[in-house]
RNA sequence: GUCCUCGUAGCUCAGUCGGAUAGAGCGACGGAUUCCUAAUCCGUAGGCCGCAGGUUCGAAUCCUGCCGAGGACGCCA
C-alpha cells in the first residue's frame, strides 16, 4: 500500500524536473510514511521538507508543485499539505477493501514478497559448545535467529540456516575425559572429579549409555599415579593431565570412541531440544570438518599468498591491527597448533566460498571482542568487511515471584531451556525472547509468561485468533454461512471507527514485515499483533458480527477472516502457534476466571505446535561462554 | 585503561530514515457483561527521553564530553 503512495510521489516527480534531480539520491519510499494521527491522514511524506536545503526554496511550495503535479489515482480520495510541509493522504476505503482482498486471495503468502535471487544469507546463530545442554540463555538466540530466518525469508532472501558445532579441541578433550571418569566411578572406581571437568549429571547419564566395549576398567591407583592437585589454582593442568592418562590408559583411538560418543549424545540432545522448540537449521556444521578438509590450512594460505602473516617468536601472526583490531593476533602457536581464532577465520572464509553473500552472526553479547578480528580476516582474504554483520543477544535473567532466578549448574535448579519450555509451554517461551529489541538485557518473568489472563501477550494475540474461528462456529450453529463473494461486494458497509482502524491496521502487515526483516528486528512484528489483536478486541466488544443484514454481515465476516489471516501469518513468522480454539469458554461461564486459567494452562502445555517455522538462535548467559569456549 | 551495548512513565519496554501533540503493557484508580468467549473492552492519573554542550527549518533519534549499568579485551576455547 505504501509502494501506492511512493509510485505517485515518484511519478509526479518526474514531470518536475528541477525537483526530481534534487531528489535523485532519496529514496521516494523512505519518505513516505504511515502517519501517528488520523486526522493526516493515512500516509504522510516529507520529501518536501527534505528537498528546500538542496533546492533553497521554502518546503510549502515545494510541496504545492508536488501536489499539483500528482495524477488522479482512485486509491487516493484527498491530498493536504500540512504543518511545516507535510503532504498528507488520505487514502480511498476501496484502497483498504482491495486490500483486504488480496490478505483472503493470498493467505499464507500474504505479506511474504516474491523470492529474490540474493543477496543469499547464511544465518548462523545457537551455535552452542556440545558440552551439555541448552541452557535459558540459548534459548534467547535461538528464537531470535530462527525469526529473523522466517523474517527474511519471508521478504525474499535466500536463507540457510547454520548451527556452528565447536566439536574440536581443549573442550572436547574435558568432555571426553569427564565421561571417563563418571563410568570408571560407576563401576566403583573412585577417582577425585576434576575442578575443572563438565560436572552436570548429564555426564554421569551418557557415561552410562555409551559403548565401552574394548575399554578396560583400570584402577583409581593407575588413574591418579602422579597427577598433580586437584585445586582452584590448577584445575586445568589437572584436567589436563587427566585428559593425558586417559589417552595413555586407552591409547588414543579408545579416547576418541568416548570423545566422540559424548559429542554426539550431547549434540543430538541439543538438536532434538531444539527440533522440540520449532527450531531447525539447514546445516550443523562441524569444526572438526574444517580440519579435516583442510579449510584451515586453505585459509592460512590464502593470507599468506596475499603477503599478510608474519613469524614472531616463533608463532605465525595476523596483523589485525591493521584493520582496526587492538593488537595483532597469533594464528599459529610456537607450538604448531592453530589457533581457535585460525578456526574463525577458516570457518567465515568457508561460508563465502560456499556462496553466500551475506553472513550473519548472532552471537551472545560476551562476544563483542572477538568480531573485529574475524572480520579483519575475511578482509584480508579480500572480502569486504561489510560481508559479516554480527547481533549481538544481551543476556536473560530469569525472575519467579518478583525475585531473580539463580542460574548455573551448582546454585541453579533452573538451568536448561528444556526446563523453561516445560514450565511456560513453547509459545509463551518463544514470543518472550522475541518481544524485546536484542540490544536490551531480557528480565524474563516466569509468571507472567505462564499466566492465562491479559497481561499475557501471546495469549491476548492468540485469544483473538481463536475468537475469530469461535465466531464462525457459531455461526454454523445458528445453521447461517459466510458468503465470501458477497462480503467482498458489500465492504462498502464497513464504516464504523473501529472497522476503518482494522482495516488501517492490517493493511500495515507488509510494512512491518520489511521494517522487522530489514533491522532484523522482530519486536516490531511482536507489537505489530499486539497492537492488531488490541483492534479486533475493540471492534468484537463494540459490533456484532452475526446479525441479521446478510450483506453486512458477510462484509464484517470478511473482515475478521482477513484478521484471522495476519494474526496467523504473524505468529507463524514467530514459530507461535495460532489455536482455533481455547478451551476455556465453558468453564469460564461456568466457573468464572480461575477455572478459566487452570484449564488453559493445560491446553497450553499440550500444545509444542510452532507453524511455519524454521530455525533458531544464539546465546546470552552471563557467567559462562556459549560459544567459542 | 581501551573498546562494545545500553540509559525513555512507579515497573518492564517500543519509538523506522532526524518530523507534526512522546507510545504500549503491567501496576494504580474508575467504569462496561439480557448480546458471537470478560483470556475481552472503555476511561483517568502518571514524562528533566541520564546530564551538559553542538549540528539545523526541526533532535528521544546524529556529533562531543561527562555520569551510571552491563559486557569484551590470552601464543584459552
Amino acid at each position: 500500500m505504501k509502494r501506492i503512495v511512493a509510485k505517485l510521489v515518484q511519478d509526479a516527480l518526474t514531470t518536475l524536473p528541477e525537483l526530481a534531480e534534487a531528489a535523485a539520491d532519496l529514496s521516494i519510499q523512505n519518505t513516505v510514511e504511515r502517519t501517528r494521527d488520523a486526522s493526516h491522514g493515512d500516509f504522510a511524506s516529507n520529501i518536501a521538507m527534505r528537498l528546500a536545503k538542496p533546492t533553497r526554496r521554502n518546503p510549502r511550495e515545494i510541496a504545492t508543485s508536488i501536489v499539483e503535479a500528482l495524477g488522479d489515482s482512485p486509491t487516493v480520495d484527498k491530498v493536504e499539505i500540512a504543518g511545516p510541509g507535510f503532504i498528507n493522504f488520505h487514502l480511498s476505503p476501496t484502497a483498504f477493501h482491495a486490500e483486504l482482498e488480496s490478505i483472503l486471495e493470498q493467505g499464507e503468502q500474504y505479506g511474504r514478497q516474491a523470492p529474490k535471487d540474493g543477496p543469499k544469507i547464511n544465518l548462523e546463530f545457537v551455535s552452542a559448545n556440545p558440552t551439555g545442554p541448552l541452557h535459558v540463555g540459548h534459548g534467547r538466540g535461538a528464537s531470535y535467529g530462527a525469526t529473523v530466518g522466517n523474517l527474511l525469508e519471508a521478504v525474499g532472501y535466500p536463507v540457510h540456516r547454520e548451527y556452528y558445532v565447536n566439536d574440536a579441541g581443549r573442550q572436547m578433550d574435558i568432555l571426553g575425559a569427564s565421561v571417563w571418569l563418571r563410568w570408571l566411578e560407576a563401576s566403583g572406581v573412585e577417582v577425585p572429579f576434576p575442578k575443572g571437568g563438565y560436572r552436570g549429571d548429564y555426564i554421569r547419564d551418557i557415561a552410562s549409555e555409551i559403548d565401552t566395549s574394548g575399554i578396560e576398567a583400570v584402577t583409581a591407583e593407575v588413574v591418579t599415579n602422579g597427577l598433580p592437585d586437584n585445586t582452584d589454582d590448577n584445575k586445568d593442568e589437572f584436567v589436563d593431565a587427566l585428559v593425558a592418562r586417559c589417552k595413555e590408559l586407552h591409547g588414543e583411538e579408545g579416547f576418541d570412541r568416548i570423545r566422540q560418543q559424548a559429542l554426539e549424545s550431547i549434540r543430538d540432545e541439543i538438536r532434538e531440544d531444539l527440533e522440540e522448540f520449532g527450531v531447525h537449521f539447514d546445516e550443523w556444521f562441524s569444526e572438526q570438518s574444517l580440519t579435516k578438509t583442510n579449510r584451515v590450512d586453505d585459509a592460512l594460505a590464502v593470507l599468506e599468498e596475499r603477503g599478510v602473516l608474519y613469524e614472531k617468536g616463533g608463532a605465525t601472526w595476523f596483523p589485525s591491527t591493521q584493520f582496526g583490531d587492538d593488537k595483532d593476533r597469533v594464528v599459529v602457536r610456537d607450538n604448531g597448533v592453530k589457533t581457535y581464532f585460525a578456526s574463525d577465520i577458516a570457518y567465515h572464509f568457508d561460508k563465502r566460498e560456499r556462496g553466500f553473500d551475506h553472513l550473519i552472526d548472532v552471537l551472545g553479547a560476551d562476544h563483542h571482542g572477538y568480531v573485529t578480528r574475524v572480520r579483519a580476516g575475511l578482509e584480508a582474504m579480500g572480502y569486504e568487511a561489510g560481508d559479516l554483520e554480527v547481533q549481538f543477544v544481551q543476556f536473560v535473567t530469569l525472575y519467579r515471584s518478583g525475585k531473580r532466578v539463580q542460574m548455573g549448574t551448582r546454585s541453579g535448579q533452573f538451568d536448561t531451556l528444556r526446563q523453561l519450555r516445560e514450565e511456560v509451554g513453547n509459545d509463551a517461551a518463544r514470543f518472550y525472547y522475541v518481544m524485546r529489541s536484542i540490544d536490551q538485557h531480557l528480565d524474563f518473568d516466569l509468571d507472567v509468561a505462564k499466566s492465562q489472563s491479559s497481561d499475557n501477550p501471546v495469549y491476548y494475540i492468540q485469544y483473538a485468533h481463536a475468537r475469530i474461528a469461535s465466531v464462525f462456529r457459531q455461526l454454523s450453529e445458528k445453521s447461517l454461512s459466510w458468503d465470501e463473494d458477497n462480503g467482498r461486494d458489500r465492504l462498502a458497509l464497513l464504516v464504523e471507527d473501529q472497522e476503518k482502524s482494522l482495516m488501517t491496521s492490517l493493511s500495515r502487515y507488509p510494512e512491518i514485515l520489511e521494517l522487522s526483516a530489514n533491522n532484523r528486528a522482530p519486536q516490531h512484528l511482536v507489537h505489530y499483533l499486539r497492537d492488531l489483536a488490541n483492534d479486533f478486541h475493540t471492534y468484537y466488544n463494540a459490533h456484532a458480527f452475526i446479525v441479521d443484514d446478510a450483506a453486512l454481515r458477510d462484509a464484517r465476516l470478511y473482515l475478521i477472516s482477513a484478521t484471522r489471516v495476519v494474526i496467523a501469518n504473524g505468529l507463524g513468522i514467530l514459530g507461535v502457534s495460532a489455536p482455533e480454539v481455547s478451551t476455556g469458554s465453558l468453564d469460564a461461564v461456568r466457573f468464572g476466571n480461575r477455572a478459566v486459567r487452570g484449564v488453559c494452562r493445560l491446553y497450553q502445555r499440550s500444545r509444542t505446535g510452532c507453524r511455519g517455522v524454521r530455525p533458531g538462535a544464539a546465546t546470552s548467559q552471563p557467567a559462562e561462554r556459549t560459544r567459542r569456549q
